[in-house]
DNA sequence: GTCTATACACCGATAGAC
DNA sequence: GTCTATCGGTGTATAGAC
């Protein structure tokens, strides 16, 4: 049975405000802490607006997260494109990762349906441009590369970025000056 | 100004059933599911029993991360002192870790600075014991394995087994077998 | 597009009887 | 150690006026 309640556009100047204030509440204290009250609180906007914005809150932290996703691929495929690619998306993974936000995502991934969805066609579509782009500097250089083949690195790229940010945020840099010295040598294989 | 209300034992049978109930949502449903009466729900108990042996629900979140971390340490120490360290870690991680409660955990640790401290201490000293075990036989060994360290292989079988699991539960899988073969093959320098 | 008003459920936490 | 009862607050979501 679905609902009479009307429904505003969808990439309107309000509508972003909403996402916009669901980061920076997400990353501040957590998805347990995104309602509708404090969301709206957040963008200096009444509750009630988020209902007529994003149908419910599991659809408003939907849209969120595409809206991140989208910018993300389009980031990446920039970096997949460029001259040095490895290095690229290497450098925007290391300094522009939100590992807050992400983790937030990824525990909320546990257990709902729609992020824990998007999450999967994220990763695997992101992974599936860095292991091409990889690949490609391979069949140039024609170098024996052993074990580090390009959908190893791909992964490490992303996973490793991830969790040295994420330790980082949280006072923790036990062995992060190592690993970053051997995933650049692994890297150095390739670009 | 402290509370007068009475407080239960922190070892007893109901405190524990408590903590295991507590685990069982965290997986299912996440920490936004953990409420006290959720919880009780879970054990067959009384909502109220909740603070009979736990002052608050983020006192009973960080008994239950702390009761984890306790075993897994216990863990590690045997697998450290066993004959094969490195393969005994890496077989443990691959199988036991519960992808999805750690990370509840580490979501939860961005706003909870209890459970934002136990875990700094846990990584930190898990590391630290890894490390050493990995010290331990390169020095048997005394074999050059470059900048594949004891430090940065500790950060690596720690991260990337959390990881893959986490992967494989979200339905991901991509680049997995390839990078279980990169690290298999960087462990073997070593074990 | 934004407002007021409101429904109804669930939250953490406490008091005090048994 | 466990129970009943209960407080004040907050949650999602909707109806309907402006």
């Amino acid at each position: 049975m679905a609902s009479h309640r009307r429904m505003g556009p969808s990439d309107s100047a309000t509508s972003n405000a909403l996402l916009d204030a669901t980061e920076r509440v997400l990353r501040n204290d957590g998805y347990g802490a995104a309602t509708s009250r404090r969301v709206a609180q957040e963008a200096g906007l009444k509750q009630q607006l988020v209902y007529y914005y994003f149908r419910t809150m599991d659809d408003l932290l939907l849209a969120c997260f595409r809206r991140r996703t989208e910018r993300a691929l389009v980031r990446l495929e920039q970096d997949a494109a460029s001259e040095h690619p490895v290095q690229a998306i290497w450098q925007t993974l290391s300094n522009a990762s939100d590992g807050k936000l992400s983790f937030e995502f990824m525990a909320l991934a546990n257990h709902h349906e729609g992020v824990r969805e998007e999450v999967a066609r994220f990763v695997t579509e992101s992974r599936r441009i860095e292991t091409a782009a990889i690949a490609r500097l391979q069949g140039e250089r024609a170098t024996d590369t052993g074990p580090v083949t390009p959908a190893a690195v791909a992964f490490l790229l992303s996973t490793v970025t991830l969790m040295l940010g994420r330790e980082a945020a949280t006072g923790i840099d036990e062995g992060h000056k190592d690993v970053r010295a051997l995933i650049e040598w692994a890297l150095g294989k390739f670009d």
